[in-house]
DNA sequence: TCTGGGGTCCTAGGACCC
DNA sequence: TCTGGGGTCCTAGGACCC
């Protein structure tokens, strides 16, 4: 065996990480059941974004209706989500990982979300490299994380589960069809509940299974793209590159379910230009053109659709965007009750009419 | 149980053009 | 006669993730 560090991608991951948050700064709540989510009242239409372990073991999960979740842990303390708080709490975070290198060691960290991220490290022992990973963000800000090793993306993420809480796990090449083999083809990172479905339609259960399927079986049913990466996923091979280059957000978005139905014109209207005014501050934040505005509707009782035009010429004007919207939501059907509108916006990427200069899409991994 | 909000990417099908 | 094939653009919907 070679003495030379090897390179490892590690998916760091942190424990219940809203709930966490919340606790840090309400110590209190310490060991009760805390359940985050909505405007914190369970007598609202709102999901619940996170549930300390204490609320899971009561049957709280995320995306359950909070009033479900209430109804569960009776004693629950129920807590609004504070979007500003958490993302402040996971840039404080990411900068530690980021100032994370040790002798001969040094790593990139590409951020996925408020409580993840991968880094990309050389070193020998990767197993006291993610001891160290935790042992830095718990002194930085006394949030407990489980960390991932793998030696493919796919692999380090899906090992991460297997850590939690407060643990480490090694998936690699060597023990991926043992640990793998036979859990169900949802257990994979990009696998719900439907492609799981549709794949047992062809017979395959298990990830083995899936390892094993034929590529052009799975190419007919899900086309060429997504056939190959589930055929890839199956083996759990995918790209191992972390990459720290700043994501440039394709465009933005505002929604809202309404705690009571909309059934007339005007508010229809009224609250599709609230929802576009949002979204052009966003993209003025962003400094870039918007080139397409889409209308998203709920009608009652649970039925979503999508309105979408593409600007005659990307636009820099709020009336332009909004009247876009106003547009769309003529299209709608004024004899059904609106449960959700959402109004989103892309916008042109910077370097887009300069096509030798396009960077490639983020591939999936 | 009655289902949030903010994202990303892929696929299918129709329109249009050569 | 009534019929091609391919490419691109656009919209709608689907699926997934945190």
């Amino acid at each position: 065996m070679s003495d030379a560090p090897t390179s490892w991608v590690l998916h760091v991951d942190l424990d219940e990480f809203i709930a966490a948050v919340e606790v840090l700064r309400r110590p209190e709540l310490r060991g009760r059941p805390v359940i985050v989510g909505g405007r914190g009242d369970p007598a609202e239409r709102a999901v619940v974004a996170t549930a300390s372990y204490e609320a899971r073991e009561f049957g709280a999960a995320s995306g359950m209706p909070l009033r479900i979740a209430a109804r569960r842990v009776p004693d629950a303390v129920i807590l609004p989500v504070d979007a500003p708080a958490y993302t402040e709490a996971s840039e404080y975070v990411m900068q530690a990982l980021r100032g994370l290198s040790r002798e001969g060691e040094r790593g990139i960290v590409e951020v996925l979300g408020w409580d993840e991220a991968f880094l990309g490290v050389q070193t020998k022992d990767p197993e006291a490299l993610a001891r160290h990973v935790q042992a830095v963000i718990l002194s930085a800000t006394a949030l407990h994380s489980s960390v991932g090793i793998g030696d493919t993306k796919v692999r380090a993420k899906i090992a991460t589960g297997f850590g939690k809480p407060g643990g480490i796990f090694r998936l690699t090449r060597d023990n991926w069809i043992e640990v793998m083999g036979e859990r169900p083809t949802v257990a994979l990172w990009g696998v719900g509940s439907k492609i799981s479905r549709r794949l047992a339609g062809l017979g395959i259960e298990t990830v083995s299974q899936l390892a094993a399927a034929d590529r052009d079986v799975l190419v007919a049913e899900f086309g060429p793209r997504m056939g190959r990466w589930y055929a890839e996923l199956g083996r759990g091979h995918s790209s191992a590159i972390v990459d720290d280059t700043p994501w440039i957000p394709r465009g933005h978005s505002r929604e809202t379910t309404y705690q009571s139905n909309l059934t007339t014109p005007a508010e229809v209207e009224a609250a599709v230009r609230e929802l576009a005014g949002q979204v052009f501050e966003d993209t003025v934040a962003e400094g870039r053109p918007v080139f397409r505005v889409t209308l998203k509707v709920r009608y009652a009782p649970f039925f979503t659709q999508t309105k979408a035009r593409k600007l005659p010429a990307p636009t820099r004007e709020r009336a332009e965007v909004v009247a876009a919207a106003i547009a769309l939501s003529d299209r709608l059907d004024p004899g059904r009750e609106i449960r959700l509108l959402g109004v989103r916006a892309e916008m042109v990427m910077p370097e887009e009419g300069d096509p030798a200069e396009r960077t490639p899409i983020r591939g999936r991994l």
